[in-house]
RNA sequence: CGGGGUAUAGCGCAGCUUGGUAGCGCGCCUGCUUCGGGAGCAGGAGGUCGUGAGUUCAAAUCUCGCUACCCCGACCA
């Protein structure tokens, strides 16, 4: 491509909107331009870089024995009401009525729409397994997009949905994903891992997420650093045995409980000043209420811990759909607010987290304004409650079923793959003739990659004051040639660049030739802050020695090569770079659980 | 959805307090010079000041409504 013809508009300065790296410089870039809020167009070179993200999605989809389909954008709302989402989904899912009164909605997702194609083509089990992909443009109506393409509303999704007849045929098609997976992050070029989204209701390995490390990601990852061990945050569970905090140290009772006047106090960071630093928060009782299909319930932590809302809707007193209850709601059930709460002489149910189930001479809210009991002991001052998971895992919590402390470090979720088992096929009648005869509902896998999505965590992960810096098999263009040459006394550098350009798209590789006669610092700074990994220049200077200036976007300073074999030269690079990623063994960021 | 903020040329901003018919930088166009890290000089194009109403002789500026966009929050007692 010559840059000449193509695309190109980059801008010193980015819009003010923009406040996560990534945004700024795709805005700097030219990579998209906002339409409106989390909906944007894709200009040339950023569209390059999704180009190349999808297409080797789609080599590897098709290598893993998928077959591609294109499902509409536009869905109709009885498919939806047919498997019983579009009363469930809410506000995410974006509704609209055609000019007949009918009702649509963009699709977030396609489940309902494969598994309609499913049912109509399929009747016997000898026609499964199928699994079916496309590459769309999904519709979320989030309550708050952000972070430009990161967190928008519309954008590009590789979703795949696989069709068994029998679990162990579910978890083959599951496996065979997880590791096409593995190899695309592999190719792509990015620093990821594969990380446990679920201990399971179903046990095993049900759900696995594939995320970007990235500081500025908005997901937080524990792992073991031996490698054993690495899930999302949110789902990592905290054994019985395992207390946190200094709980292991007081099993016996010391002190008498003692209500005490507390004004004002409704935190535990003002508590434990208050009290003179004597108690530690890890012998507060933070009381939380919760409540959800079954009911209300009091939750105890460690004042140093947090809730896991998902851990609390596992517990028989609360349910599913658990949220926590207002401040109007706890004044309600208990007559004292957020802070003075706790489970002496608490009404509700109470569950406490295994953080305190060796703590002894605890602080608790008084269920009064104002009032804390202090040297509170369970079995003693209150019924013993029962202990259970409540509390969210951390770094320095123990390694889940190993040895060790868990790491902490943050990335960007772009994949997540799922069995979902029969809940689809059975709402909506996706049923085949089993071998034993009659006919049973399928068992489906669902398995996403957010295309998009990684362009912006491509550019997280990796750039530089002066701009993105791109894996070689993502980057706009592979390589540049820029010629520098003076108007009037180039001739010979252009003819020099056009050369080496010349052999480099022979030998196929996606180069940019820079030859917009601009000055040179311009021509610099553009590709520096377009990211492209291989920058050969061409100068008169150079040529008088036979020799052609060779810099990789990462590294500090050039190096001079022949000039004869530049093109040679960065070929073999770049083809090296590309093999090393594409090397069949996967990579040990997929080996962990 | 709650709170806060912003809206003036393609982009970044000033002007608004104290009303008088719009300006700076980047970018764009023309010319000359320059040519290894976002050039210099000279000339030029480009704006219904988000939108609707109101106040006024006069509104970018004051008042009210609307819209869009951005930020914070919407689980830690």
């Amino acid at each position: 491509m010559r840059a000449s013809r193509f695309f190109i508009h980059t801008a010193k300065e980015a819009p003010a909107e923009a406040e996560l790296v990534s945004h700024r410089l795709m805005l700097r870039a030219g990579f998209v331009r906002k339409a409106a809020a989390g909906i944007y167009s894709w200009l040339p070179c950023g569209w390059r870089v999704a180009r190349k993200i999808a297409e080797i999605v789609r080599e590897e989809m098709d290598a893993a024995g998928c077959a591609e389909i294109f499902m509409p954008a536009v869905q109709p709302a009885e498919l939806w009401r047919e498997s019983g989402r579009w009363s469930v989904y809410g506000a995410e899912l974006l509704r609209f009525s055609d000019r007949h009164g009918r009702e649509f909605c963009m699709g977030p997702t396609h489940e309902e729409i494969v598994s309609d194609i499913l049912r109509a083509a399929v009747s016997g089990h000898r026609q499964l397994p199928v699994n079916l992909y496309q590459i769309q443009t999904k519709f979320r109506d989030e309550i708050r997009p952000r972070f430009g393409v990161m967190r928008s509303r519309e954008f590009i999704m590789k979703d795949a949905y696989s069709f068994d007849i029998c679990e162990k045929g579910m978890r083959e098609s599951y496996e065979t994903m997880r590791r096409a997976y593995c190899r695309i992050f592999d190719r792509v070029g990015l620093k990821y891992r594969m990380v446990a989204a679920d201990s399971g209701a179903i046990g095993g390995d049900t759900s696995h997420e594939f995320v970007v490390l990235a500081d500025s990601g908005e997901e937080e990852i524990l792992y073991d650093k031996n490698g054993n061990y690495a899930a999302n945050a949110e789902h990592v569970p905290c054994a019985a045995n395992d207390n946190g905090g200094d709980g292991n140290s007081r099993p016996e009772p010391r002190e008498e409980m003692k209500k005490i006047q507390t004004p004002g106090i409704t935190t535990i960071a003002a508590l434990h000043e208050f009290l003179g630093g004597k108690t530690p928060p890890a012998r507060s009782i933070k009381t939380m209420i919760a409540r959800g299909s079954n009911g209300a319930c009091a939750l105890l932590l460690a004042g140093d811990r947090s809730l896991n809302i998902a851990k609390a809707a596992r517990q028989p007193e609360i349910g599913a759909g658990a949220e926590l209850a207002s401040a109007e709601e706890a004044r309600e059930l208990i007559g004292a607010g957020f802070g003075s709460l706790g489970p002496v002489n608490m009404q509700l149910p109470v569950v406490a987290d295994y953080s305190l189930q060796k703590s002894a001479d605890m602080v608790c809210g008084a269920n009064e304004d104002g009032y804390h009991y202090v040297g509170v002991n369970f079995g003693r001052d209150c019924p013993m409650p029962r202990f259970a998971d409540l509390r969210a895992a951390q770094s320095g919590d123990a390694v889940p079923g190993g040895e060790g402390k868990l790491s902490s470090c943050r990335g960007i979720e772009v994949g997540h793959i799922f069995q979902l088992g029969d809940k689809y096929s059975k709402a909506m009648n996706v049923c085949a003739e089993m071998p034993e005869g009659g006919a049973r509902p399928v068992l489906m896998g669902c398995y996403g990659i957010g295309v998009t999505r990684i362009v912006a965590a491509a550019i997280e992960q990796a750039h530089d004051e002066r701009g993105m810096i791109f894996p070689d098999a993502i980057a706009p263009f592979a390589a540049v040639v820029i010629p520098i040459a003076p108007k009037k006394s180039g001739e010979e550098t252009r003819a020099a660049a056009e050369k080496t350009y010349g052999e480099l798209r022979a030998a196929g590789i996606d180069v940019l030739l820079d030859d917009r006669e601009l000055r040179p610092g311009v021509m610099f700074a553009e590709a520096d802050l377009l990211g492209i990994p291989h920058r050969i220049v061409i100068s008169p200077r150079g040529l008088q020695n036979n020799e052609a200036e060779y810099k990789h976007r990462a590294a500090d300073s050039p190096e001079n090569i022949p000039a004869k074999t530049a093109a040679e030269t960065i070929t073999k690079k770049i083809r090296s770079n590309l093999a090393a990623g594409a090397g069949g063994q996967i990579s040990r960021a997929c080996q962990t659980s």
